[in-house]
RNA sequence: GCCCCCAUAGUCUAGCGGCCCAGGACGUCACCCUUUCAAGGUGAAGAUCGCGGGUUCGAAUCCCGCUGGGGGUACCA
């Protein structure tokens, strides 16, 4: 960190608002956060504390259950707090809407301190004034109408309980220089800020006013946030100082755009977490794909678990310039975790919720190793693991393994691309007197038989193979031959190559 | 319009004055492996380091301008 290597604590929060599913950005910005401070912080011996906070103070865009919804997203991302709303901690509440008194307070201490006033604007004038604004080609903003009123109509406005905000007197002149850590000064001139809101008229606080008041009080001690935050930086080192306050440093944290530019909105695909999470993808992949959408160790290394990343994130390697999201690279990470990096008895149990939910097992196997069914999956799982991207893949892939009755064939599947219908017939009803012979848990035996079978029936062995596979898994493309007969069972195999014979006798009749 | 941020291949990035006529990864293509599809292996194409000026013996790296992209401009965060 640029921050002089003192003793005092690394404290950052992520202060998501409950309007709804939380966004990738928002993840990324959140495990930032939570690397600076579990992380880079402990590693340079200093205390680190991440707090996760619910900036709620829009009540018109709160959404049932968002709240629980981010808890839980953060959890399965692989996240803890130290302190929040959900758990408590020294500065409790965490949750804004639970501390209106004081950002009442602290904007009448500006009030009476004269670096806050009163605005008794309505919003039908706000609006006419910024189409006027429009109409004359100025720049939009507010006019300051109330910014000097005198004390005697403010008292009678008060008196008469007309509805009023409370405003910042921001400077009208000079400069404020705010200092990011990943991007240096950033000089902006004062002329140019607003009096922007700090108390609604509804009682409640803007973000401008409770994040200070609540950054401060939390003793947060570096502010990490998203770039679109930069903008209104200066006005809210304004307040710190109108406070008296130190501010925490500040890093805005570059912007995740939409493969075609722009932001990432739902017409590129996915945006927010909790979808991920449905459509199969790993915690731990999407962390290390967020983790390198911004950060990287070294250009050359990819490949990060969540505690290699606490090993090695630092803030410094954060790049600033905004990047585009990859939906094929993250599903390249995902097939990537999935083969090779987690077990086969984790992936497993992965997989269960995605069978049940297809019907394939019972649910009650989710979570629960013992149960008959995981041993029936995990098989298939061990021949399956290197062609899924994503766990919800597994019931497309595995079905043929776990169901006992095949869809019916498409026969035009069965017969190989250079064979005929009675070919095909002639070698399945081959296979179907062979097949009780064979031992198929002796897979080079049952190879060796199926292969000599061919020469007999003077095919090569492929178009000998491919009529058996697509019996007896309804699929032309299947893991190995032998491997999948095996697990799919000596039973299950006649049963499916006689459906199979059943199925073709009947086509070819119709199409002969 | 005004304010601000950013700028290395289609994408994510390494590079912080000479080691770079630019390295890694995804994607793309080819070949190998092979009973199919994957996985895996090998290799290839792809960047005049956005453009133009400087500074310097020397610039992707420093400075300025331009252009482009993005963000902000709410009693939303």
């Amino acid at each position: 960190m640029s921050a002089p290597a003192s003793s005092r604590p690394v404290r950052v929060r992520f202060a998501p608002s409950p309007t709804g599913l939380l966004h990738v950005g928002g993840g990324r910005t959140a495990l930032f956060n939570w690397l600076l401070a579990h992380g880079q912080a402990k590693r340079m011996g200093q205390e680190g504390a991440f707090l996760l906070r619910i900036e709620d103070t829009d009540q018109s865009r709160l959404v049932a259950g968002a709240e629980q919804g981010i808890f839980d997203i953060l959890h399965w991302f692989g996240i803890d707090w130290d302190e929040g709303a959900d758990k408590g901690g020294p500065h409790a509440p965490y949750r804004q809407s639970e501390r209106l008194p004081m950002y009442r307070d602290a904007a009448e201490r500006l009030i009476a301190d004269g670096k806050a006033y009163r605005c008794f604007c309505t919003p039908e004038r706000l609006a006419q004034v910024r189409e006027q604004q429009q109409a004359r080609k100025e720049p939009p903003g507010y006019d300051r109408h109330c910014r000097d009123l005198p004390a005697g109509t403010v008292a009678a406005n008060l008196a008469a309980g007309m509805p009023h905000v409370i405003r910042f007197r921001m400077p009208r002149e000079g400069e404020t220089v705010v200092t990011d850590l990943l991007r240096g000064d950033m000089v902006f001139q004062n002329v140019n800020m607003e009096d922007l809101v700090l108390l609604k008229s509804d009682g409640f606080p803007t973000y401008h006013l409770a994040n200070v008041v609540d950054d401060h009080d939390m003793e947060i001690s570096h502010i990490l946030r998203g770039e679109e935050w930069i903008p209104t930086a200066p006005v809210h080192l304004r307040l710190y100082a109108a406070f008296g306050w130190d501010a925490p440093a500040l890093a805005h944290m570059p912007l995740i755009l939409a493969p075609g530019g722009g932001k990432l909105s739902k017409r590129h695909g996915s945006t927010a977490m909790e979808e991920f999470r449905s459509q199969g993808y790993l915690p731990e992949a999407l962390m290390n794909y967020l983790a390198l959408l911004g950060w990287s160790l070294d250009g050359e290394r990819e490949i990060f678990s969540r505690e290699d990343l606490l090993d090695l994130f630092t803030l410094e390697r954060v790049n600033p310039s905004p990047g585009t999201f990859d939906y094929a690279k993250l599903k390249w990470f995902n097939q990537y975790y999935i083969n090779h990096i987690i077990s086969l008895d984790d992936l497993t149990m992965r997989v269960l919720p995605f069978l049940a939910n297809a019907g394939m097992i019972d649910a009650a196997a989710i979570g629960n190793p013992d149960h008959p069914d995981v041993a029936r999956v995990r098989p298939a799982v061990a021949l399956l693991k290197d062609r899924l991207e994503t766990l919800a893949d597994a019931p497309e892939h595995l079905g043929c393994f776990l169901v006992d009755q095949l869809p019916p064939y498409d026969t035009a599947t069965l017969i190989p691309k250079k064979g005929t219908a009675e070919d095909t017939l002639a070698a399945l009803q081959a296979v179907a007197r062979v097949l009780p012979e064979v031992d198929l848990d002796d897979e080079a035996a049952a190879e060796a038989r199926f292969r000599a079978l061919a020469d007999e029936l003077g095919v090569k062995a492929g178009n000998l193979f491919m009529p058996i596979r697509v019996a007896v898994t309804g699929r032309t493309q299947s893991p190995g031959l032998f491997e999948t007969l095996r697990v799919i069972g000596t039973a299950r195999c006649g049963e499916r190559v006689q459906q199979a014979i059943l199925a073709l006798g009947e086509n070819g009749m119709a199409a002969g």
